[in-house]
DNA sequence: CTGGAAAGCGCC
DNA sequence: AAAGGGCGCTTTCCAG
């Protein structure tokens, strides 16, 4: 049997091979029809039709393919991914839309399957397609549905606490300031930094609208006048107040008492997943106030949540892609990258101190993403050239990666698209454009494309086998997160090592690259414990 | 009133 | 010259 599905306003409409077309508005309905493993449903955004099927103990047929998914795969940074979109695309014809339509809109779901496999078997994708992206679906739908619990009353004490500093912040700066201002608003403060105490605008950057008031420019500013200072103190707790600690418990599902964030499979132009409503991808990390915002998510009592997260993955496929035998003899030899990187950079004399390290590092990651000397200059507050000669001599020491990025970008302006380890393909029109600054975009794009897009391939493999071993071994386990080179896992208590031992296993296993690849394992009664 | 641009910032 | 890649969310501010 053959169903195609189209999802419209998060209805689900199946439409069966004979023809026969039916609203199905009872789930019930729904999941016994899917619980068919023989049946080929075809649609789309069928994660939405999976959470459903899911809840009532259905499944999705053994072979579910998902037309925006494919599209995604086929060119991710294309405007509409869409049914309507892709009927005008590989049909030629115009999709009537709205509640009548659904009958038409399955149809050519189904007519769009073959050529759309055709296509994905062309850029040789049809693998990462069908045996990555499509069984992540099912994954997805599971952590969606299990989601994740947030201590409320944790974050209702944050809250209160929060609100008595902020308040006593605003008096401070507008008796600083010596007038009442919106402080959140980048404008009056502007006002207030440049005319009214008239700080120096020395090297202060310009956005499109004027002075810049963001946390570089405040950080400098900072040498002149206590206000700054307190703005970005100021600003750390606000953003921490209104994205986090009072949005989250109204995103707490009251069925649940847990928050099922959406996970986005056809967004990002490097293959990374998205997430929203809340966005779990995003929580804060770093910083007291941070940590205690990550405490809030939790394990139920005898439970635990254990975290895995790939070790400088981001790096390690810079070491595979480009084979740079330093490189690859550091990650061989399990050194800190950062570390070697600093004494290559800046000589192995004088041992290795805390500056050395954090620039090393920033150098490090600004070859991934491309970076400039001025950047770098900006961010070590060094001297243009001395970022200009430290980028010199990592380059130097490092000459496979020298010359992977030159035969990346030299490749990429050949054919048009970068790829990934998996063939995911990513256009890049703008190598050709006149616009230099496009064009130089373009070129970072280039290099950073493969690097992330092909981090994202290995965890979304992970995801599965870690998935298939938490089932194979029956551990009481689900898969709750992802986060880019980190997985979340609830499970009993009592089983957290057991289940960190399979999780490591099948995350390190992932992938045989020519530098291994190293994963960190944590438990704990919370998500803070366990990172 | 809603929508969108801009600025800013949380994460990897 | 305006900048390192990828996201989502908040607030402000202005136009419709």
């Amino acid at each position: 049997m053959e169903i195609g599905v189209s999802v419209v306003e998060g209805e689900a409409v199946v439409l069966g091979s004979d023809g026969a077309t039916g609203t199905a508005q009872i789930l019930g309905a729904l999941a016994s029809m899917l619980h068919d493993e023989a049946a080929e449903v075809v649609g789309e955004d069928l994660k939405a039709l999976m959470v459903v099927a899911a809840r009532s103990g259905g499944v999705i047929g053994r072979r579910p393919f998902d037309t925006r998914i494919a599209s995604y795969v086929l060119n991710p940074t294309l405007e509409g991914h869409d049914l309507t979109a892709l009927a005008e695309r590989f049909l030629g014809t115009t999709l009537p839309t709205g509640p009548d339509a659904t009958g038409a809109r399955a149809t050519a779901a189904l007519r769009l399957r073959p050529v759309l496999e055709r296509e994905l078997e062309a850029c040789e994708a049809l693998s990462l397609f069908r045996d990555v992206e499509m069984p992540l679906l099912q994954i997805l739908a599971d952590m969606e549905r299990r989601g994740m619990l947030v201590d409320v009353a944790m974050l209702a004490a944050l809250s209160s606490e929060y609100a008595g500093k902020l308040a006593g912040m605003v008096e401070e700066i507008h008796a600083l300031a010596g007038e009442t201002f919106n402080i959140q608003s980048p404008p009056q403060l502007r006002t207030v930094l440049f005319e009214k105490l008239k700080l120096s605008t020395r090297g202060v950057r310009r956005g499109k609208t004027g002075l810049s008031t963001d946390v570089d420019v405040l950080r400098k500013l900072a040498k002149q006048h206590p206000l700054p200072a307190l703005i970005l103190e100021y600003r750390a707790l606000a953003k921490l107040m209104s994205t986090y600690v009072d949005t989250l418990p109204g995103l707490v599902n009251p069925e649940t008492g847990r928050v099922h964030t959406c996970f986005h499979q056809a967004v990002a132009a490097t293959g990374r997943l998205s997430s929203s409503d809340p966005n779990l991808q995003n929580i804060p990390v770093r910083g007291e106030e941070g940590r205690r915002i990550r405490a809030a998510f939790t394990a139920p009592p005898g439970r635990c949540l254990v975290s895995a997260d790939y070790s400088q993955i981001e790096l390690r496929i810079l070491a595979h892609l480009s084979g740079d035998s330093a490189l690859v003899d550091a990650f061989r030899r399990n050194e800190d990258i950062h570390a070697r990187t600093a004494a290559e950079v800046f000589g192995g004399l004088g041992g290795l101190t805390a500056d050395k390290r954090r620039a090393a590092k920033a150098i490090n990651f600004g070859i991934i993403y491309g970076m400039g000397p001025a950047r770098l200059a900006r961010e070590l507050e060094i001297p243009h050239d001395e970022a200009v000669g430290y980028i010199a001599q990592y380059f130097s020491r490092y000459p496979g990666v020298r010359a992977y990025v030159g035969e990346t970008v030299a490749s990429a302006r050949r054919l048009g698209y970068v790829q990934t380890l998996m063939n995911r393909r990513r256009y890049l029109p703008e190598l050709g454009a006149q616009d230099g600054g496009a064009r130089q975009f373009a070129e970072r794009t280039a290099v950073n494309t493969p690097i992330q897009g092909s981090a994202a391939d290995l965890i979304k493999v992970a995801m599965q086998r870690v998935d298939r071993r938490l089932r194979q071994d029956r551990l009481d386990a689900g898969m709750i997160l992802q986060v880019h080179d980190e997985l979340v896992f609830e499970c009993a208590e009592e089983m957290a090592d057991p289940v960190a031992a399979a999780v490591r296993a099948e995350m390190e296993g992932v992938a045989q690259l020519i530098v291994p690849l190293r994963v960190d394992v944590h438990s704990g009664r919370n998500w803070a414990e366990a990172h």
